[in-house]
DNA sequence: TGTACATCAGTGAACGCGCGTTCACTGATGTAC
DNA sequence: TGTACATCAGTGAACGCGCGTTCACTGATGTAC
């Protein structure tokens, strides 16, 4: 049974490195402009390996995002018990997702050929969306709710809106557009200070602050 | 003359059904995906024709870019008096804008692309941007002063960045990712809130809101 | 007035290249006897 | 132990298609005489 073992481990190198490779590319090119010669060449394979492994282009790629998504699942954690650290803990996360060039390079691709997957590829993007999304709200409304302030859904919702919206123009939108990463320490400080406007503004808000807009 | 003048309106019309018909193309498919020939038809030309018109795919892209851009610059506006009117309208436009799908479908196209043009193309974005950011920050700055409160370079940037973040959190993220576009009545309203909510906490803030975090 | 010619934007058909994909074969290892 | 064979992931070379681009030609109009 050690022909099986031999086959089986060398199958699961090559494999790897096929998926390493794809993710590197289709991160920095897009999944039209990296070919399946370039491809295997970068993974050390010949292109008809290629098709041993997966059955189409598209189905690289769609390998490459779900391990990307799986990455995400796992990667959920205990909650801080102070919830403004907490908060403060997850905005990071948040940003340092959304100034990853692997993570930025994949968004980018899935949402440039849409059209041309069934839609099963946004996966990634829904998927991490929702996974964050989920978090930010609970976190935002226990953050109230220590302040000891009673809000309604709307003004949850529009707190996220803020905290989120801030967070992403200075990752996401820069990086997705311009192609422009900040570096870890003005990501660090920006980050700290959205999050500590933020709070100042919401949770910690006077209550005239709560009461409908003035005349 | 009138063979030239003949001649003259042919060629226009042809190169306008040109633009026109890769506008609507790129702006659905993004650069790669729509061929020549199919641009060719659906311009109602030959692929020779398009040839006459551009040097090469790259340059008829271009072409819709610029045109894009320079109908930016023909949109700046005089200003409503009432700062805080003005700042609404402002961002109703920059809304109105980010949810444009022939805009964001180009800033898609434009993003996605990115390394295969000599970053020229990037224009857009980065005219467009900056051409917002101007207005956005003169306008905060006016509220700022109208509300009587005086406050230093920085906070006046992440006032721009709560503002512009929360505009963007609701309009581009969904739009450039998902491809999902808000219908107008639900983003008037979104946007209106968006506006006073910030209104309420950053110019109206109360004067502790301005001075460092809480231990 | 009629006719031969000049002009040039537009075009159908072709070209050659690079792509995604497939095919017939290799070679490293285990098994039968 | 040695030898003939079985297995199957991996591969180099080829295939056919669609793409961006070009070429030789057309035809609508004006001009010369």
């Amino acid at each position: 049974m050690s022909l099986a073992a031999y086959r089986e481990a060398r199958s699961e190198r090559k494999r790897r490195a096929i998926i390493d490779a794809a993710t590197r590319l289709f991160a920095e090119h897009g999944l039209t402009a990296v070919s399946m010669a370039a491809l295997a060449g970068e993974a050390g394979v010949s292109t008809a390996t290629l098709y041993r492994h997966f059955t189409a282009k598209e189905d690289v790629f769609a390998a490459v995002i779900d391990e990307l998504v799986s990455r995400f699942n796992d990667q959920t954690q205990r909650d801080d018990p102070d919830c403004r650290r907490a908060l403060a803990h997850l905005s990071r996360r948040y940003a340092q997702l959304l100034t990853d060039p692997t993570v930025v390079g994949l968004l980018r691709a899935v949402a440039a050929d849409h059209d041309r997957s069934g839609g099963f590829r946004d996966r990634l993007a829904r998927h991490g969306s929702a996974i964050f999304e989920t978090d930010f709200d609970r976190l935002i409304a226990s953050c109230f709710q220590a302040a000891g302030v009673v809000v309604d859904v709307k003004r949850l919702r529009h707190a996220g809106i803020a905290l989120r919206g801030a967070l992403e123009h200075v990752t996401l939108v820069p990086a997705l557009l311009f192609h422009e990463f900040p570096d870890p320490a003005s990501l660090e400080e920006q980050v700290q200070t959205i999050v500590a406007n933020w709070l100042k503004r919401w949770p910690d808000a006077p209550q005239y602050l709560t009461v409908p807009d003035r005349p």
